[in-house]
Order: structure tokens, then sequence, then C-alpha cells
DNA sequence: GTCAGATTGACAGCATACTGTCAATTAAGT
DNA sequence: ACTTAATTGACAGTATGCTGTCAATCTGAC
């Protein structure tokens, strides 16, 4: 067996292996919300709700388009999970705010988290999680520079 | 600074990585595809159809549902990237066959995926990617099988 | 050869996420 | 203060991907 050195052939394996995970990463969020009536979105703006907050804020941190979670948060909304209130330093952005059955749904959700991890990450070592994650900061950083090049040749 | 060896929040790191990479690479497939007219995930379907292939291999193949790579290929043969040639084995799966048209864009994409990749890939180590895509690939062994035992139970 | 089960594409519907545009509001520079 | 630029939510439209159902076809067990 001989070591991939072609660039490639290696970018292109990374490329698939990252797919992949992502694709069981939000697979497990669905599962561990599903059951409950939310989804791994949902629940990514219901916890992020834990504290007032507003929409741009959000998608700001969890680096998705303002109006996606505008529409995800308008949603909630309607269900009841969180509610709008005034924001007394900006008209426009109102603060997300937890429900009293947001926080209950969200309880639900942490418990069956909880039980989730306790049997996939006996299987994990936090270390090796840790440094794949450094690692693939790093080339989050080179493809952002790049894509920034990009932009600028159009 | 403290050493993260905190179960929790070692794999919300990860996976806040693994979500900011996925996304990164799609846009750079973005940014190669959009300029001709295409996408990320037109080029997957247009790529495979490189050899005569029917929808449900390339599905399996690339780890996506039926009816969306179905739903690609439709759109491909109607701007006459691809056509759909009598499958001599199978009656109803057609195959997949790139036109001279197809050739043509796929082609061009190649050219500006190449050009991205003298100018992203000089700032990446092969090594370092096939190294975390190993690691990767263990993580998504764990995941399919705390998958499949989340499912068993409900 | 027959028949039950699997596979496949057509059709339909839904969730997530993106973009673009517009008016209201806020922030910043002068 | 005034004017310009940036931010924000509402509204509308698009792309990608998923699921479920149905009829046609293929596969395999008998």
């Amino acid at each position: 067996m001989s070591l991939p050195v072609n660039l490639e052939d290696a970018w292109t394996r990374f490329a698939m292996s990252v797919f992949k995970v992502n694709g069981l990463i939000i697979r497990a969020g669905e599962g561990i919300t599903n059951p409950l009536g939310q989804s791994s979105a949902r629940w990514q703006v219901l916890g992020r709700a834990y504290e007032p907050t507003t929409v741009a804020k959000i998608a700001q941190d969890i680096g998705h388009a303002r109006q996606s979670v505008q529409r995800i948060a308008d949603v909630l909304a309607a269900e009841g999970l969180v509610s709008y209130e005034d924001n007394p330093t900006d008209r426009r952005a109102r603060l997300l705010e937890l429900t009293s059955d947001g926080a209950e749904v969200l309880a639900k959700i942490y418990q069956r988290q909880v039980e989730w991890s306790l049997r996939t990450m006996e299987q994990l070592s936090p270390t090796q999680l840790v440094r794949i994650a450094n690692g693939l900061e790093g080339i989050a950083q080179v493809l952002e520079s790049s894509l920034d090049e990009g932009e600028e040749r159009g």
C-alpha cells in the first residue's frame, strides 16, 4: 500500500471525510431532537436564546445567514418556545428569549443529549477530538483567505 | 490557559470546526463552479457521469438520497449536459452519460479547480490532510455505530 | 415458470439555508 | 444637526437534500 502523497487525492479524501462526519453530526442531532418534535436547526437557535439575544447576533455566532436564523426563530416564536421582547437599545432588533415551554423543551433535549454522549463519547478521546479540531481550524483559515482572494478576482 | 479535557467542550469544539470547514469546502466548490453557471452539487453528478452510470449508483457512491441525485441529474439532462441512454441490463435505470456540452463544461470546471488548488494547496500539507481524514474516518465509524444503536431503541 | 420482495424512477411535499430587495432604524463622520 | 453608510427584519424567490408513495421492473427463492 502506497502512501497518498498526491495533493488531489489527499484533498479529495479529506473533503469526503469532512462531508461524511458533517452529515453524521447532523443526523445525531436529529436523532436527539426529532423525538421531541424539534430539529438540529431549532436546537441551535433555542440554545442561543438561553440568554436574550438578537437574531442577527445568533446568525453571526453560528455562522449562518441572518435570514436563515430569522426563519427558524419565527417558527420557534409561533410555537411559543421563544418570545420577542422589546430591545431598549435597538427598536428594530427585538430580543429573543426562552419561554418556560422553550426552557422545558431545551431541558429535555439536553437530557437526551447527555444520554447520547454517555454511549458515544466513551469510544472517543477528547484529546483526539481537540487535536482534529485544531487541525480543522487551521485549514479553515487557509480556506477562508483563499476564498477572499478568489472573490477579489471575481 | 487550561487544556480542554471536558468531553462536552471537546465535542462542541470539534463539531463547530467540522461545520465550519464543511461550509468552506462547499463555498470553495461554488466559487469554482458558479462562474460557469454550475454548482457543487451539479459538479458532483457531472463528474460521476464521466463513465455511464445509473442515478441510483451515483447516489450510493456519494452517500446522498437517490431522489436528491435524481433531481440534479434531471436538471443536467434538461440543460443538455448529460443524456439518459437505454440500459441493456435494466429497463428502468437508464445510464447517465456526458454529452459533448457536458464534457466541455466539466473540463472548464476542472481547469478552474486546478487554478484554485495551485493557490490553496501550497499552504496545506497533504500529510496533514490525510492524517485528519484518517481521524475523521475513525470518528465516522463510531458515530455510525452509535446512530444504529439509537435507531434500534427508537 | 411463478411469486414475493427489492430496486428504480416519477411525483409530491417538506426542512434548511442562501440570496436579493425594501423600508425602518441606528451609527458614524462632518 | 445633517447626511451618508450600515444594520435589521419583512417579504419573496431559489437551490439542495430529505422523506413517502406508487407503478414498473428486476432478483431470487422455490
